[in-house]
RNA sequence: GCCCGAGUGGUGGAAUGGCAGACACAACAGACUUAAAAUCUGUCGGGGGAAACCCCUUACGGGUUCGAAUCCCGUCUCGGGUACCA
């Protein structure tokens, strides 16, 4: 017998609702509508990689597009765009390998983006389309740079980069392995090198004290307080024993200065080469070399075991004129605090495993709270022999000179005593300190916007004027560093030469570009008014549209992008460009997708396509060795990419956006399971015959217009009870349950409700928007329902006479009895006492306690 | 190392202080079919029992509570970030 003739066909009817949102701009957002709320909903723009979409990247995009569809039903004016961050590395090394221009590579990706993008059905509105790589748009990049630069927060500095001088380029901290390159195993080490940098740090308080208003992930927003790491401390001046020479330490501890017994420089201090003496120098200076080729990330990864050198001298302790030697070590940071520390061995723990491996002396000043102390699990007496370390609070002891005393202070007088002394004596200061850097701002690269700054003869810096803008990045043929490591942009021979336009002065242009960050630092602000070749943006629009109400990307950005992008954003602030201090009030992550892989004995992973499947275990190919399946992050070399056109081409756009949607909490890691792609295609292909005559096309003959029964009510309302506060809080899985539900119900029903099958569609089309608008149709609707109002449950349909609950005797489950929905506690512990099975449990024992809580349970505590 | 997050059936998950396993996937059995696919129906955490039913079970070890997957403390494992991947 051959198919009927009306079966689900995602195919079709997913190109003709595209076709048709397309035609009649359904999802146009209207620039200051002031007749509706407006809703700005931003997705994280992609890197349109040579790969194409993978799965991972429609997960958020479809994760805001159902709240976008389910906010329009609202009556809200949403927008809603994409776009693409087209800088970047990898079309640059293609392009060093074969020759083909970056524009050209990402012209051809995008065009691949975008067609696997508008399979979806996402309701963009992609006359709002930007990319990063037009100049119309990196203009206002280099306009906004001309912004900080104007406001002094734009700076030169020798930076140490990974320069590999057998490849002849700069490298990132990824393509480092053990100091030495990925590509080639040639050895890195770290070089100054001219940057721009941007003085992020002169917003740390601000970056701060911004991140409790945000609507934000906790776990987010604690992650860009640590990272900005304010810490209010002590700077102090020790003098080196028998010199001139005065080294500054920074401390969170002041009240600990009593117990610092040797002091710790980092590597790089200036200080090292001057105060080493000569017996010492040949093992220092071995240990500074070996330093400088690691990063700040390898050295504290390999902190475990500390190591350092005496450089031969002592330091003068200012508060008791003890002399303690000075070392340097790894564990200490040129790029925090100033760079030296003193260390106390007794209350910091880096310290006590420093002092111990190298037998320095360990003193205690402070005696420690009993109580926190057993906590902790601490014996106190070893703390005060010096045997263990103790950082919290307490009491302070052996910590007095002839002038000040903290004995018997707690941590927070001490602290304020002593930093008070030691600004009397003019040897300290209160100080307060970020773990911020500020931010290296260049690369030395091809495949960036370019700087609009020229390098003048009479040795000044020039920023060009904002006619000048864009400053078009020149056409090359080579975009290979040159032979002595300066960036590609230096072979730009005619692009370099400048004149200035109003003096004649002759200068030449920067090479150095911006990093990928920038183009992705103000997008959203572009999206708003992507046409405007005057500004940026229009400020009435920018007025209307901003802040981004709701702004969906990977935890993987949780600190450097959403922290540059909030910096630039509050640099534009100051400035009245735009109206709020923060650009995105709400943030959600989605949880990345992974691969299945297979790893073997040795826990190898072993790529996909040396894996044979027998009886449902898995074998090697070559080896013949079983391997366990488990998730693994798709990549390339596993071979374990899922690529979305096979599934959509296969089961429909629809099918996938539930899939991905329906597999579990949206923030979550999930693994791809394409056998669950079956599940919810069955799933709408029941909703699709539940509507659809599959032989003739026309309503299902159990369709009617005939009352509901008080069940079939009950289960409509429960479900548009669930799906809508589902949706309202971002829980799509159990919303599809739900939805499930419906459908498994109504499918069984021999009369299906006409309004009720109607209101289903409804709240099915945020989720699955192509076969929704089709069956909307075929129900008798000549527009679409995007912008149909959104229905409302009534509560009086939802309601029961009876429920079951459970009557629990000292917390076990013992009896399920029959109450009235409406009882209270003590009517159900009357009830619960009346019944059989629980009279039987508790013959001959008392009742100590009842609990009920309505509609739920009883327990009675026996005894 | 440091910061952040997560661990529940064979699998994805549900339940965020009140009956653990909703809804799915996979598996098994049955109906329909010449047969298969599709569809429909049923079983489906582990152990014990003829059965009623009982015991155990939310990574591991403690604690708080009448009651803990859920709250607190500790441990282990996995994932994200770590400033030039984006």
């Amino acid at each position: 017998m051959p198919e009927p003739a009306h079966v689900y066909n995602p195919a079709a009817i997913e190109a003709k609702w595209q076709r048709f949102w397309k035609q009649n701009k359904t999802f146009k957002a209207i620039d200051c509508d002031y007749t509706r709320p407006k809703l700005y909903v931003l997705d994280m723009f992609p890197y349109p990689s040579g790969a194409g979409l993978h799965v991972g990247h429609p997960e958020g995009y479809t994760a805001s597009d159902i709240w976008c569809r389910y906010k329009r039903m609202h009556g809200y004016n949403v927008l809603h765009a994409m776009g693409w961050d087209a800088f970047g590395l990898p079309a640059e090394q293609y392009a060093v390998k074969t020759g083909t221009h970056p524009a050209v590579t990402t012209a051809k990706n995008v065009d691949i983006f975008k067609k696997q993008l508008e399979a979806f059905g996402f309701s963009f509105d992609w006359d709002r389309e930007i990319n990063t790589t037009d100049p119309k748009y990196y203009k206002w990049t280099q306009w906004i740079f001309s912004q900080l630069y104007k406001q002094g927060l734009a700076y030169e500095s020798y930076e140490p980069v990974n320069w590999c001088p057998e490849l002849g380029t700069v490298l990132a901290n990824e393509e480092v392995i053990n100091g030495r390159s990925e590509v080639g195993n040639y050895p890195v080490v770290r070089k100054p090198v001219r940057q721009w940098v941007l003085k992020i740090t002169a917003y740390a308080e601000e970056l701060l004290a911004g991140i409790d208003e945000l609507d934000w992930p906790e776990g987010t927003k604690e992650m860009q307080k640590n990272w900005i790491g304010k810490s209010t401390g002590a700077e102090v001046d020790f003098q080196v024993q028998g010199g001139k020479d005065t080294i500054r330490v920074y401390t969170t501890r002041p009240d600990t200065l009593f117990g610092a017994t040797y002091m710790v420089l980092a590597p790089e201090h200036p200080l090292v080469a001057k105060l080493t003496t000569a017996d010492r120098r040949a093992a220092v200076q071995a240990y500074v070399n070996e330093a400088s080729s690691k990063s700040d990330l390898d050295r504290t990864e390999l902190n475990k075991d500390k190591t350092g050198e005496f450089i031969g001298v002592c330091a003068i302790n200012p508060v008791n004129q003890q002399p303690i030697p000075i070392w340097i070590s790894d564990y200490v940071l040129i790029s925090y605090g100033t760079g030296a520390i003193m260390a106390v061995p007794a209350h910091d723990t880096r310290d006590f495993e420093f002092a111990t491996k190298f037998k320095l002396p360990i003193t205690c000043i402070m005696r420690p709270d009993p109580k926190a102390c057993a906590a902790a699990g601490v014996d106190p007496e070893a703390v005060i022999a010096g045997k263990a370390c103790w950082v919290e609070d307490g009491e302070m002891m052996n910590s007095s000179n002839d002038e000040v005393s903290l004995n018997g202070l707690r941590m927070t007088e001490a602290k304020q005593r002593i930093t008070d002394w030691l600004h009397a004596k003019g040897i300290g200061e209160p100080t307060v300190n970020f773990k911020l850097r500020d931010w290296l701002f260049s690369r030395q690269r091809y495949w960036g916007e370019p700087f609009p700054l020229v390098h003048m003869e009479d040795g000044t810096v020039k920023l060009v004027s904002e006619e000048e803008l864009p400053v078009i990045l020149p056409e090359m043929e080579n975009y290979k560093p040159t032979e002595d490591g300066e960036p590609p942009l230096a072979r730009a021979a005619d692009w370099l030469d400048y004149t200035d336009p109003v003096t004649g002065a002759k200068g030449k242009r920067e090479t150095n570009t911006m990093p990928q960050w920038a183009g992705s630092c103000w997008y959203y602000l572009r999206y708003i008014d992507p046409h405007n070749d005057q500004a940026g943006w229009d400020r009435e629009k920018e007025k209307y549209w901003m802040p981004v109400d709701l702004y969906i990307g990977g935890a993987e950005h949780a600190v450097l992008h959403l922290l540059y992008s909030r910096f630039w954003h509050k640099v534009l602030y100051d400035l009245g460009h735009v109206t709020h201090p923060e650009p995105w009030k709400r943030l959600i992550h989605q949880g990345m997708i992974l691969g299945i892989s297979y790893k073997d004995q040795r826990g190898v992973l072993v790529p996909n396509d040396q894996v044979v499947e027998k009886d449902k275990k898995f074998f090697h190919k070559k080896t013949g060795e079983e391997l366990t399946m488990l998730p693994a992050k798709m990549s390339k070399s596993l071979k374990n990419v899922v690529n979305p056109d096979d599934i959509i081409k296969k089961y429909g756009a629809d099918s996938f956006r539930l899939y991905e949607m329906f597999m579990g909490p949206l923030e979550e890691v999930k693994p791809w399971n394409t056998e669950g792609v079956e599940g919810v295609c069955r799933f709408l292909n029941k909703v699709w015959r539940m509507i659809v005559d599959v032989d003739t096309g026309t309503l299902a003959p159990e369709v009617s217009d005939a009352p509901m029964s008080r069940e079939a009510e009950r289960i409509l309302h429960q479900t548009i009870k669930k799906v809508s506060e589902d949706i309202e809080s971002l829980d799509y899985n159990t919303a599809i349950s739900q939805l499930m539900i419906f459908a498994n119900e109504f499918s069984r029903m021999p009369q299906r409700n006409k309004t009720a099958l109607e209101t289903f569609v409804l709240l099915l089309s945020p989720l699955a928007p192509h076969i929704a608008e089709e069956l909307w149709q075929r129900l008798g609707h000549q527009d679409t329902l995007a912008y149909h109002p959104w229905p409302k449950f009534d509560p009086a349909k939802l309601t029961v006479d009876e429920v079951e609950i459970l009557v629990q005797i000292n917390g076990k489950p013992r009896a399920r009895i029959n109450v009235p929905a409406s009882a209270d506690a003590d009517a159900l512990c009357a009830l619960a006492l009346a019944d059989e099975t629980v009279q039987a449990q508790i013959a001959g024992k008392t009742i100590v306690k009842s609990i009920g809580v309505p509609g739920r349970l009883v327990n009675l505590v026996v005894k």
